[in-house]
RNA sequence: GUGAUUGUAGCUCAGUUGGUUAGAGCGCCUGAUUGUGGUUCAGGAGGUCGAGGGUUCGAGCCCCUUCUUUCACCCCA
C-alpha cells in the first residue's frame, strides 16, 4: 500500500521541528515572562462545547468524531430522510477535535474555577482543526499558542497583551501591524442602522473594504437585506480616511444615540490612552473600523495582526484576539470576563521563513561520532562514550560495525563535526584518534585527557 | 461549499499529432580505496506513469469517476 496522510496535514523533518519550536521557545518564554501559566486540554471536546460558538460558518468545519460501537443507533430517522445533516450528526458524533483554544479554555475555567484563583493568566500551545479546503497560510491541523487572562475586565489586560505581542514581534524580529477595533463600536453601527441583528453581516462586509472597495461592499449590504437608508447612513464610516483621533470623533457623532456604540468609543480612547508615550518598537499599533473577526464570542476589544513587509504575499492575519464577555457563561459561570490573543505559529514559519527570519541554527545535535569496529573495539568506544556525555557532549556510536567509508558517509550528511576512531592500536595504547571532519585534521588523545578543552 | 490547478524513479522534473523496451539530474547501492567522509571515475538497483473505469489495433498522452497537490473565492490563525 502506499502511504499517505489526510489532506491538509502535514509531516515535520528535523530541520522544520529545530524552526517551528525556535518559534514556540520564543512565544513561551514571552509568555512566562508575562506570568502566564500553562494548561493543557484534550484534543477531542463533547461536540455540544464547541457547535455554535463560532458562527454558521464555524460549525461547518469543525471536524466530529464519529462515535464508537453501534453508533447507527443515535440516527434520527426522519432527519435521515430530509438529509438534514445538522441534525445527523449531533445522533453519530458527540465528540470533535478542538477548533481553537479559546472555547476549551472557558470550558475549562468554568469546571476548574474552584481551582483556580482569579484573575487567571493562562497560556496553552495545542494543535486545533478546522476542516477548511487548505491553501496557503491555511492548514487543517495547526498550532495556536494562546494567553488569555480570565475573571478582570480592565483595560490593563488588552495593554498586556498588546505589550506582550510587541515583545513577541521583537523577538522573532518581525515587524508588524496591529490592527484594533472593538465590537461595541460595530454594534453601536448596526443599532443606529436600525440592524442590529444583521451585526456579524455588516462587518464581515466592512472588513471586505480594502479588498473589494466601497460600492462591493454596499452591493453585498444589500444582499444581506440593508436598507437603502442604513447603506447611506455607513457611507461616511466606508469612505472614510483619517487618524485615530478623526475616526474616534466620526464615531461620537455617528453612535451618539447608542449606549454600547458610546462604551465601545470610550474602551478605545481609554486604551490608545494606556499606550500613548509606549515604545512598540515592532508594532504598527492602528485603529481599523473595518476589522470584524468572524468568531462569535468577541465582545470588547478585538485584534489582528498582519505582517508589514510588502516582500509577503500573504494578507492573511498571524495573530489575533480579543475579549469575550461572558464566554464562560454558556457553561453556567456569569460574569467571567476574559481577553486574549492567539499566535498562528504555522503562519508565522511561513512569514519566517519566506523573510529568511530564522537564525543560522546551531542545531547540529549530535557533536561526535563514535567509529564502530567491532564488538571488542565499540566496548572501548562505548566507555568514551560515556565520558563525553557525562561531560554534557552529545555523542552516538555508529551502532554497526560498517565500512568505515559508510560510517564516515553517515557523519558527513549528519553535519557530525567530530568522529573518533579508536581500534586495536588506540585500545592498546589507552588512547582515541580524534578527527574533525570541516579540517580533516586528526589527533591522538589519551582517555586521561580533559574532555572539555579537546574541541576547542 | 464554489471555481481553477497538479499527480511519471526516494527527490526535482522531461516525455512531440496516441505508436516498439518510459528518460535526465540529484540521491541510493557496489567498486577503484580491507582504518577515513565531503572531490573524481566506473558500474548497478530502482516505475502497476495517483487509483478505478472507458474509447482505440494500440493510452503516460484522449474521455468519465474518485483521491491528492497548489491556488482563488467563502471564511479564518
Amino acid at each position: 500500500m502506499k502511504p499517505s496522510i489526510p489532506k491538509g496535514t502535514r509531516d515535520f523533518g528535523p530541520a522544520e521541528m529545530v524552526k517551528r519550536n525556535y518559534i514556540f521557545d520564543t512565544i513561551k518564554v514571552v509568555f512566562k515572562k508575562y506570568g502566564f501559566l500553562p494548561i493543557e486540554t484534550p484534543s477531542m471536546e463533547q461536540l455540544s462545547t464547541l457547535m455554535g460558538k463560532y458562527g454558521e460558518e464555524g460549525d461547518k468545519l469543525i471536524f466530529k468524531i464519529l462515535n464508537s460501537g453501534k453508533y447507527l443507533d443515535g440516527v434520527d430517522e426522519t432527519a435521515y430522510s430530509n438529509k438534514d445533516v445538522k441534525k445527523l450528526t449531533v445522533g453519530i458524533a458527540e465528540k470533535a477535535l478542538r477548533y481553537d483554544l479559546t472555547v476549551p479554555f472557558a470550558r475549562f475555567v468554568v469546571m476548574h474555577q474552584n481551582e483556580l484563583s482569579f484573575p487567571f493568566r493562562r497560556y496553552q500551545i495545542q494543535p486545533v482543526w478546522r476542516a477548511d479546503k487548505p491553501q496557503k497560510g491555511r492548514y487543517r491541523e495547526f498550532y495556536q499558542c494562546d494567553a488569555d487572562v480570565i475573571g478582570s475586565d480592565s483595560l490593563l489586560n488588552e495593554l498586556d497583551l498588546m505589550e506582550l505581542m510587541n515583545e513577541v514581534f521583537s523577538n522573532l524580529n518581525l515587524n508588524v501591524t496591529l490592527l484594533i477595533n472593538n465590537r461595541k463600536v460595530l454594534a453601536g453601527i448596526a443599532e443606529v442602522l436600525d440592524a442590529s441583528d444583521k451585526m456579524i453581516d455588516i462587518t464581515v462586509a466592512i472588513d471586505k473594504l480594502d479588498k473589494i472597495g466601497i460600492d462591493k461592499v454596499k452591493e453585498e449590504l444589500r444582499v444581506k437585506g440593508l436598507t437603502e437608508d442604513a447603506i447611506e447612513k455607513l457611507s461616511p464610516l466606508l469612505s472614510f480616511t483619517g487618524d485615530t483621533a478623526e475616526k474616534v470623533a466620526l464615531l461620537k457623532s455617528m453612535l451618539s444615540n447608542s449606549e454600547i456604540g458610546c462604551k465601545g468609543i470610550e474602551e478605545i480612547e481609554k486604551l490608545f490612552d494606556l499606550t500613548s508615550g509606549l515604545n512598540f518598537s515592532h508594532l504598527n499599533i492602528q485603529l481599523d473600523l473595518t476589522l470584524a473577526r468572524g468568531l462569535n464570542y468577541y465582545t470588547g476589544a478585538i485584534f489582528e495582526v498582519k505582517v508589514n513587509e510588502p516582500a509577503i504575499n500573504f494578507a492573511g492575519s498571524i495573530c489575533g484576539g480579543g475579549r469575550y464577555d461572558d464566554l464562560t457563561g454558556i457553561f453556567g459561570l456569569k460574569g467571567m470576563s476574559g481577553v486574549g490573543i492567539s499566535f498562528g505559529a504555522d503562519r508565522i514559519y511561513d512569514v519566517l521563513d519566506e523573510l529568511k527570519l530564522f537564525p543560522a541554527e546551531a542545531s547540529q545535535s549530535t557533536k561526535v561520532l563514535m567509529v564502530n569496529f567491532g564488538e571488542v573495539e565499540s566496548n572501548y568506544a562505548l566507555t568514551i562514550l560515556r565520558k563525553l556525555r557525562a561531560h554534557n557532549i552529545a555523542a552516538e556510536i555508529y551502532p554497526d560495525p560498517a565500512k568505515l567509508k559508510k560510517q564516515f558517509a553517515y557523519a558527513d550528511n549528519r553535519a557530525i563535526p567530530y568522529v573518533v576512531i579508536a581500534g586495536s592500536d588506540e585500545i592498546a595504547n589507552n588512547t582515541f584518534v580524534l578527527k574533525n571532519m570541516s579540517s580533516g585534521e586528526q589527533k591522538t588523545i589519551s582517555i586521561n585527557d580533559d574532555f572539555q578543552t579537546i574541541f576547542n
